[in-house]
DNA sequence: CTATGTGCTACACAAAGAGTAGCAATTAGC
DNA sequence: GCTAATTGCTACTCTTTGTGTAGCACATAG
């Protein structure tokens, strides 16, 4: 539905406040939101292209993450497919260096629970 | 169930291949998550003020997110209650400018959709 | 032995997501 | 116009995840 899309300002699951910030972790907190941000920052990918990269992605949860980032502002449709408006590429480049942080956090991780 | 938290290295929903971000992704990505990391960023605190802080969270749930997240590194008990650890300071250090983006992002987008 | 606060567990119910099938629309070749 | 392939997407059933409320076992304070 489109009415429980986290929206900054009106009430959202887990805050009633409407802080913008809880909006956006309601919105990025849903099943491959920030996978989906992740994979359109290379460039445009088709609906059919997304599935693929995203493995085990159903294209139910899909169109709604879709719908969900579009009315958000992350994401738009363009001649080629999805793509990241200019806030989508704003916001993945504060998620950029989660990429190589998640690097580090493995080596550690792995190192002290060396299979658990 | 603690054995189907995601590890780097190990498959997780949504990524056979068992990619670092893919794991992180996939632990920040559950309900509660980001919000949890980000309230403990001030400072300790314990499982009840947690509750009170993140106002509709079910016990249920914060208990698997805080097993979650001490099993990953992130969060550990200290003696005033639950804590970030390094680890866990340093993610918070990544996801911090969310904060102040998170705030543009709702200007701009109350902005062009003004009530819908 | 009550009173309060803690971390949590146990349900019953609801919402979200997975997995598969398949449809309507478009493009291409014939 | 008919077939075939590809696209975005809906429909459906089943499983997993999360909600909401109650309450227990433990601790400290009186």
């Amino acid at each position: 539905m489109a009415s429980d899309i986290p929206t900054p300002g009106q009430p959202v699951r887990g805050s009633k406040s409407g802080k913008p910030i809880m909006a956006l972790f309601d919105l990025l907190g849903r099943r491959w939101a920030l996978g989906v941000i992740w994979q359109l920052s290379e460039g445009a990918l088709t609906f059919r292209q997304i599935q693929a990269r995203c493995e085990s992605v159903s294209p139910t949860v899909l169109n709604s993450r879709l719908k969900e980032l579009t009315s958000s502002g992350l994401v738009a449709r363009g001649a080629s497919g999805y793509e990241l408006t200019d806030m989508g590429r704003e916001l993945f480049g504060l998620l950029k260096p989660f990429g190589a942080w998640s690097q580090r956090w493995a080596d550690e991780l792995l190192d002290t629970q060396p299979k658990g």
